[in-house]
DNA sequence: GCTAGATTTTTCCAACTGGTCAAAAATCTT
DNA sequence: AAGATTTTTGACCAGTTGGAAAAATCTAGC
């Protein structure tokens, strides 16, 4: 009996992946992301998702191993994408235009990537295990980065002094619970305006809460 | 062969619940609570939610036969709770007080019940399965009504004139976030100033928020 | 057209999960 | 204290799930 451990993995030259790998492997991912964001990760199965992605489960398995590297993969990812916004908010503009497109912008992923959203609000909800060091380190130190350029605007008197971290944290907010709470927010808004204009609808207050906040412009006349 | 069904459920005079039996049933939901807030439905099994109650799983099956009995009772329950700020908000007080003290509310429930937000947020993510038809009615006429209420106070030019729906969303947004989200806002406020202050420094942030917006307040000196 | 390596399918399994059931233990009633 | 009722437990089960093993098929280079 030589004791000759088989190779289970045969990394042996680690191959630059081809294209077939490289095919299947969004494939899955594609379809994990749909299967993860709906019903979150325990309660996605492998077999879902390669049903969803048209393979047989031991298939998907021969690409990713694991379940929870599909996941770590998928999300790992999506937080790069998902911060672009922010980090594309840049000192050099100007303060008002920049936190407006910022909203729009992440407005717009909520829009355009409602699952990316879910999956991610999703993790976090569970207490971020798979990302706890990612948003602990880079997370954070973008965030940090910046806040200090709102502090600088609003030392500069550009905008209102506010607290810069908490500012981040409600444009989050607002934004992507049209992503997170959609089912409500349909609900709510009934047949009528539940339609697509909602995400317009909401850009537009949105804009006008953190231009004006409640207070009423001096420009209506008297009522009753 | 008699046909005779034996009745499983003795719910012959359907007695008034003993109060071992509230006893236990309360310690059941607590526990429930605990789980299916941390794991999600699925996620949880009922022998963690019998450990943590402290009792055996069949034992548990006993108060509540099934799984879903638990989680259908916990969030209906909840929905109701939830909404108890928004029902308070009174047409007869002053506008901005009464909003402020919503938001106030809102956070100090996201402050002290995060659980029930965070089982509640999970719900919403799955497209909210179990309580469709609640927020399709009951919460949809419940927002109506304050809908018009805020729509009120725009007409008489006591607040600005902006959407009154989203508006809702976003204080619901903003504050169920600190709940939601909690790691997140910890992480990236960092150990000095994710503490317990702050819920403090968002109250005040948020207050400022719909109250002013981020247009600065005429009274900052020049700069540099 | 042959063969090594890559890919796919078939079969299988052990752990877990929601739930059942009968009997035992505890509690209540009189 | 006996009998009736409620509560608790231990053993069990069927379905699901993540994953392993191996056999079968395919593909590219020779």
């Amino acid at each position: 009996m030589p004791a000759a451990g088989r190779p289970k993995k045969p990394k042996a030259t680690a191959r630059p992946l081809t294209r077939i790998q490289r095919e299947k492997q969004d494939t899955i991912l594609e379809a994990a992301l749909e299967v993860f964001s709906a019903h979150g990760f325990r309660g996605a199965t492998i077999d879902q998702i390669a049903e969803v992605a048209g393979m047989s489960k031991p298939n998907l398995l021969y690409y990713f191993p694991r379940k929870e590297e599909i996941y770590r993969r998928l999300i790992s990812e999506l937080l790069v994408t998902w911060l672009a916004p922010l980090r594309e908010m840049d000192e050099e503009g100007d303060p008002f235009t920049e936190i407006r497109s910022y909203i729009r912008r992440k407005l717009e992923m909520a829009r355009d990537f409602p699952r990316e959203s879910r999956l991610f609000a999703n993790e976090m909800l569970r207490g971020a295990p798979h990302i706890e060091d990612m948003i602990a380190i880079d997370l954070k130190a973008l965030v940090d980065e910046k806040a200090k350029v709102l502090l600088a605007w609003m030392e500069q008197g550009k905008i209102a002094r506010t607290d810069p971290y908490h500012l981040i944290f409600s444009i989050w907010a607002t934004t992507q619970h049209y992503a997170d709470f959609d089912v409500q927010v349909r609900a709510v808004l009934g047949k009528d305006r539940g339609g697509e204009g909602r995400f317009e609808d909401a850009a537009r207050y949105l804009e006008h809460l953190f231009m004006h906040g409640l207070t009423p412009r001096p420009h209506s006349g008297s009522t009753t």
